[in-house]
DNA sequence: CAGGATTTATAATCTAGATAATAAAAAGAA
DNA sequence: TTCTTTTTATTATCTAGATTATAAATCCTG
């Protein structure tokens, strides 16, 4: 298993040569890391004695590899260093909802975080490495030190907006405008600026927008050809662009997005 | 800092009689208030000086009557003291779709508690009567008060649950299956216990559940007729009687609710 | 209790997106 | 490269739920 992804993917050029995964010989701790000074992880004040024990240890996933599985009582919180992961939730029928999709420096879950258990899986996208912090020791520090109080409330803010924002997409929005409006959110987190030309990492494949967004593939097939058609998109291995960003703009409903 | 067990805090009843209050004539004080021990509410330490602050004042609301209107920086936060509220938002075209249904005890929005503005407008769906709460006194109240900070978080942990199981049904279920849980749920936050012949209070229009569940007034009244039609349901004057549980529960997809 | 307004019911028709089936590309693996 | 697996494309057909239209109940409110 190599770090396998495209160049955006080559940080941090850590000599991890052969790692036996796990939970990592490799590991090179926060003091190398990109997301060292981003989000809940600013808050772990690195180094520090009175923080020592939320130190997180490191862990390697392959693609497709499950992290956490439906009712299970896990002992550890990961943030996701570097890759990305799926939370999704199977019904009845095998029916499979695709509850969100994780990039670096996020949670796994933040529900786990709060509750013993949680109702849907997670598992990895692309090759993954994460930080595993000892729950107890997260909950606590989480619950002591006022920041971290902080910006966990305001993930968990922002995660319950994302999912009713989700809810008025499947609710209300035609197909076209679900998966026009899904291409520009990860527009969006890789660190789009706005602008036409633009292309990123995209290793997702059409079953899981389909799973996302309450579709079939062949019908999500359909709608993205339609946009490489005319000229919104360019796709080319695990790459997407965008192509026209006032027009992919229009096909997600122009306004209120 | 402050002292942890929550039973501690029902501390010295107060005489607080008739307060004039917000606009509402008959304000009657915490005291009288059923839901004086009960979630979010319990933690407000009635009386005492420390928190005399956190001290609500009522207002009443008529039905339809909006009580927060998208994108408004509000200076109030309110609990649902009695009544029904609905949180919903506007799109394109007039689109509408309901993110959440509010009841008695519950935040109007636990959004707008931590952010400046929220994307939705909330509205009363019967008459309603709400606690106010000065915003900031109440955020500060939750950030100095481990127990009521707690509370808060395990609030938007548990709304954050209710709309992911909201973007399953909507993404992967069937008009049926979503109409049938959503009556099932409505009767669980009445207080059902699960027996059949239970009946409560249901002021919710069709074109509400519509709204809700990403359909049309007309098919969620084709539904209905049929759940009345075969017995599942029992309707009369804003009374919802849920007349054979087990077939109610097969429709709603039976296990995995 | 009348008379207007809101809500629900029902039937006819339409359509966005589902299903099913198959082929063609890509992507790995040997 | 060749072989296998996974992913995407495409076409034909079907259907759950939308749309439109109208009538019948209910619900106010004076």
């Amino acid at each position: 298993m190599s770090p396998s992804a495209p160049e955006l993917r080559r940080t941090v050029p850590s000599a991890e040569s052969a790692k036996p995964g796990g939970n990592g010989s490799g590991w090179t701790g926060c003091n190398s890391c990109p997301l060292r000074d981003k989000g809940f992880c600013s808050l772990l004040r690195h180094g520090r004695a009175a923080a020592s024990e939320v130190e997180p240890r490191e862990s390697s996933v392959r693609a497709r590899q499950h992290i956490y599985r439906a009712k299970e009582q896990g002992r550890y919180i990961a943030i996701i260093r570097e890759g990305m992961t799926l939370r999704y939730l199977t019904i009845t029928d095998g029916r499979r909802q695709i509850l969100s999709i994780g990039m670096p420096g996020e949670f796994i879950s933040v529900t786990c975080v709060v509750r013993d258990t949680a109702p849907f899986s997670v598992q990895a996208l692309t090759p993954v490495r994460l930080c595993l912090f000892e729950k107890e020791a997260l909950q606590q520090f989480i619950r002591n030190d006022p920041d971290a109080l902080h910006c966990f409330l305001d993930i968990c803010v922002s995660e319950k907006e994302e999912s009713e924002s989700r809810i008025v997409d499947l609710g209300r929005r035609t197909s076209e405008e679900r998966i026009a409006r899904f291409l520009l959110q990860m527009a969006s987190r890789s660190g789009w600026n706005g602008e036409s030309g633009y292309s990123f990492h995209f290793p997702i494949r059409q079953q899981h927008i389909a799973d996302l967004l309450g579709l079939t593939q062949v019908h999500v097939s359909r709608v993205i050809s339609k946009f490489r058609r005319t000229g919104l998109i360019t796709i080319g291995s695990g790459t997407l662009k965008i192509a026209d960003a006032y027009a992919l703009r229009q096909a997600a409903g122009g306004r209120d997005i």
